[in-house]
DNA sequence: ACACATTCGAGAGCACTGCTCTTGCTTTGG
DNA sequence: CCAAAGCAAGAGCAGTGCTCTCGAATGTGT
């Protein structure tokens, strides 16, 4: 009943499984993801290309698995910020958890380009990315839930007719206990702060904004103030 | 002095030389910049694929044509839509340009990720890239330009210090007539606009939004409010 | 403990890719 | 008119994802 419950065979395959990630999150850190060699990572890890067959049936299920993973270590980034971020106001919360996201991004380039820049070639996420992709959002409503319960929130801009029933039913979904309203921006805050992330990353603000940490902390103040968070201790 | 002033050749040159970008392009809304290739291209159009690099020196080449033409495209687009706002009020004109810009995406996914989605392997846009890129953003800090000349504009949330020479520097690249706080918001909501856009074509909005277009037209018109736009005739 | 089944690594091979180099042919310009 | 430049074609190199087959190691049921 140690690590090794299931047997010799179970724990290698664990193993070289752990191995090939390691190996392919190595070539897709150094080189992105297009470059990323199923025969490369085999030959590495010393093994012959049809050897990896059996534990990944293709190539876009080992980027699956990396993308995953990508997901969960941003999500992590992202919760243990808002962990350390605890005794501040709404707003500085709201903040440091963007900046934890941008940190992330900077230091995890091409990972963040396979889990939100373009999908690759023809694949599409299977519902396992899910659950992991949806961490950060959920720190951010979270934000948004203990704001609104504690210091209050303010209200936006008010919905127009024709967005009230989508409104609502985002509410019910993701915070019922929150305004359809202020749940609406959150949504869109959530895309926009990805907004300001990927074009820092790609190269959108080359020759155009300079001091990136600064712009960036202006930025998403303002859109926790649009989301409705306002500054006092948590 | 005809289309043929320079003789046969350069004319032969050009043509196969659009005939390669339109099948590049046809392969590329069809099936992603990934499976763009050089010898399918090639057997397409009837002649062998070493004949093809006379035209362009390597794949990324033949990306980078295609880039261009996709930033040329979608900020004609812009353009056009802010032609056809022109009667509107300042913030219909913005949100009408940033509808434009989702239209194309929408139209055209797989040159949008070309352009705005993840670089390409090792890639880096060369400098070529840069005026066609800027004209979408060109629009906008028009919208603001005669919109602050004429109705004018609210101020946003002061600047914090460590942002004041950062926002009159880009102020100065910009839009030397326009309060460096509505310069630095435009450009953080420029950012943001393709956030929004990026999070609808790539699927983050599955399952979570659902009226894409009644829920984009709110947030773009949120972000417009946000850089100081106003209701009221143009 | 033995036999059967499953799992695994290795190798060969297919069809494809980007790219280079050489070989002739055609157009161009002095 | 003839040399120079532009061009298409073919062969070839190194690499890719993926499939199939074949022994060997490792499981499991009786």
């Amino acid at each position: 009943m140690s690590s090794t419950a299931k047997g010799v065979r179970a724990r290698a395959r664990m193993e070289v499984t752990a191995a090939i990630k390691d190996e392919a999150r190595r070539q897709l850190a150094a080189e992105g993801a297009a470059k990323l060699s199923l025969r490369a990572v085999a030959r590495e890890l010393g093994m012959v290309s049809s050897a990896l067959y059996r534990y990944f049936p293709s190539r876009d299920d080992l980027l699956t698995a990396l993308i995953i993973d990508a997901y969960d270590s941003l999500g992590e980034s992202a919760e243990a910020a808002h962990a350390e971020a605890v005794d501040a106001g709404p707003v500085q919360r709201w903040i440091s958890v963007a900046q934890a996201v941008r940190d992330w991004a900077l230091r995890h380039p091409h990972e963040y380009a396979l889990i939100y820049g373009s999908p690759v070639p023809g694949y599409t996420a299977p519902d396992t990315t899910v659950p992991p992709a949806s961490r950060v959002g959920l720190v951010f409503i979270g934000i948004l839930r203990e704001a609104h319960a504690t210091s209050g929130l303010t209200e936006p801009a008010p919905l127009p007719a024709d967005l009230r029933p989508e409104a609502e039913r985002m509410t019910a979904d993701l915070a019922p206990d929150l305004p359809p309203a202020n749940v609406a921006a959150l949504v869109a805050s959530w895309a926009e702060l990805f907004g300001l992330v990927g074009f820092d990353l790609f190269g959108q603000f080359n020759r155009v904004v300079e001091h990136r940490e600064a712009f960036f902390r202006h930025a998403v103040g303002r859109l926790a103030h649009g989301v409705g968070l306002v500054d006092g201790r948590g």
